[in-house]
DNA sequence: AAATTTTGCAAAACCGGTTTTGCAATTGAA
DNA sequence: TTCAATTGCAAAACCGGTTTTGCAAAATTT
């Protein structure tokens, strides 16, 4: 059921009908007899437009699209129920979608919104898409980077304050009597990463003692990982703690020392929280983001974009907090 | 930059554009010359079709909408992304929406998706919406339900045996040794909650003990879930073993243990796996559902009937697998 | 050389809406 | 009573595409 049938139906003509259900009856003269018999018959056959007409003769399509790298995990998929939760109270939805960490991937999906009139983006980007990212402030599309930024690109950003928080969770093993800290992280060229691998350096690098960095690919394999990790504490035996760039790092290094039935302890810390930590015995130390307020504030920055896009660039870095738990405890 | 500005700039018509971006240049009978004047100006200037026009005008919004009821959790998260990459094979993209179990939620997303013109449906429906799936049947929209049925509707269904493997986890506590077996569930009629109360019922019963029930609201305060199982543990002071109808149930019991300091110790089983499980002490038994295969059941069940919908009603019941583990050895 | 086919493309109709414009009929003012 | 303003709606133009149809001009056939 389309506009044009129940103009044929009422025999009256489609911009007249379109002026009704739009409430505009009035600012188009329509007499409020007519009126209430096209939103009767309306109502009688439940007509519901076709958002995609609707979206291109108004230049508008309410929705917003996300790119994260993984709805699937514990960072991306809270943020992600946040994020449209709170864009739908401005009667936005969201077209979301995983890149994988994988260029190509969010390139694609990235053009795909375009091509889709998506109204704003928020983006977890991956490394590589700066030109693609300036096409978009070129044409004043409303954007906000999310979690990690992009080398030389001027664009709105929400995230935290990956360095400082590295360098406090890594001087707190420190000043728990921690000294032997290794670090393990993704080889990943992403700039959240980079910025806590600088803390976790520089900590060190204060404390003079050597650093013990193992990075491991973005996906690798649990018998490439269990490789990886027993390296490490062959080559390191005196090594006293384990820091994590992320928190799945720290949870697959847990089910590994457990199934290779390491029993050395280590110091421990993550960044990201995660319901394991709370419970894990012991309990472990963790650098915990603010998920709801990171989204909000990702939102905030659509919205206001949207209503007017000055084209002025604004950071929101939001302070992580560091949970200090048993882990971190000698 | 419309086909129309591309058809002005080469002095053509914008349907000799439109035949040559789709590769219909031979169908058309355009010169090969014409052809590439007009593929090289569209490679300049990098035109993308405008996605909606597109869609309008062909039909087709190669978009499939996913409705789950919180993307942020550790089922729908994962499955989500599954889905989303199985759909990409096919060239489909996913539009997403969180119903938090609410109804009115649900039904105004389920509109959403169907003004947007979405080609299919995967639904993990709330209670209540019988009619507007019932609406969708009329159609011959492809759907397929996820995880929950709906009573009084035949729809394509992908779920895992919610009954049988409920049975099997409460009658594998019985078999080592748990005979006082609380039930934590929450406040729901949904079809695969009730399933897996009622396993754990007629289990109950055919070992002829009693039944310990408490039912949580959707989304009860940390507070409320404290008191309830407090007073949980003070009615059944014999209690020696506790089965939850879902994972964060028991994430959430293990906190509230601990917050609390309780130190008796219970046998356990979850429906639904989660990292902690596998880390925690005890190692946590649970039912665990393959989520990559209900995933991809999901999505075949989508595409086939994309190709044909027959309206034949399939049902693909996945057993799930007892993972046990130390929480259930006594 | 005339008739027929084929080639090459433009024009038009359509998808389902919104919004501006235009015009007859009614009402109000002079 | 005549002219102007207002009312009430239809018609048309537009959003940006796709697809069918139509029609010269060129190429073949007879």
């Amino acid at each position: 059921m389309s506009i044009n049938d129940i103009a044929k139906h009422l025999k009256v003509s489609k911009s007249t009908v379109s002026l009704v259900i739009n409430g505009k009856a009035e600012q188009g003269r329509i007499s409020q007899s007519l009126a209430k018999r096209i939103l009767d018959y309306v109502e009688e056959i439940g007509y519901k437009p076709n958002a995609l007409a609707k979206s291109l003769a108004t230049g508008k399509s309410h929705t917003i699209g996300l790119i994260v790298e993984n709805i699937g995990d514990s960072f991306f998929g809270p943020i992600a129920l946040y994020i449209e939760e709170k864009l739908r109270q401005y009667g936005y939805h969201v077209f979301y979608s995983s890149t994988l960490g994988n260029q190509d991937n969010a390139n694609e999906i990235l053009n795909m919104m375009l091509e889709k009139k998506v109204e704003g983006i928020i983006l977890s980007p991956t490394l590589g898409q700066k030109s693609p990212i300036e096409k978009i402030l070129k044409k004043k599309l409303p954007l906000v980077l999310f979690d990690r930024r992009v080398e030389g690109v001027e664009a709105n950003y929400v995230g935290t304050d990956n360095y400082v928080a590295s360098k406090n969770a890594v001087q707190h093993l420190f000043d728990n009597g921690f000294s032997r800290i290794g670090f393990i992280t993704i080889e990943s060229s992403q700039p959240q990463m980079l910025d806590r691998l600088k803390g976790y350096e520089d900590v060190v690098s204060d404390n003079s003692v050597e650093s013990i960095i193992i990075k491991l690919p973005y996906q690798s394999s649990i018998d490439e990982f269990t490789l990886k990790i027993q390296s490490m504490f062959k080559t390191y035996p005196n090594m006293d703690a384990l820091y994590f760039s992320t928190n799945y790092l720290c949870v697959k290094t847990l089910k590994i020392l457990q199934n290779i039935n390491y029993t050395n302890k280590f110091g421990m810390v993550a960044f990201d929280d995660h319901d394991l930590f709370e419970l894990y015995t012991p309990t472990i130390t963790c650098v915990s983001q603010p998920l709801e307020e990171l989204a909000l504030k990702a939102v905030n920055s659509i919205i206001s974009q949207l209503k007017e896009n000055t084209g002025e660039v604004e950071e929101f870095i939001i302070p992580s907090k560091l949970i200090i738990r048993d882990s971190t405890k000698k």
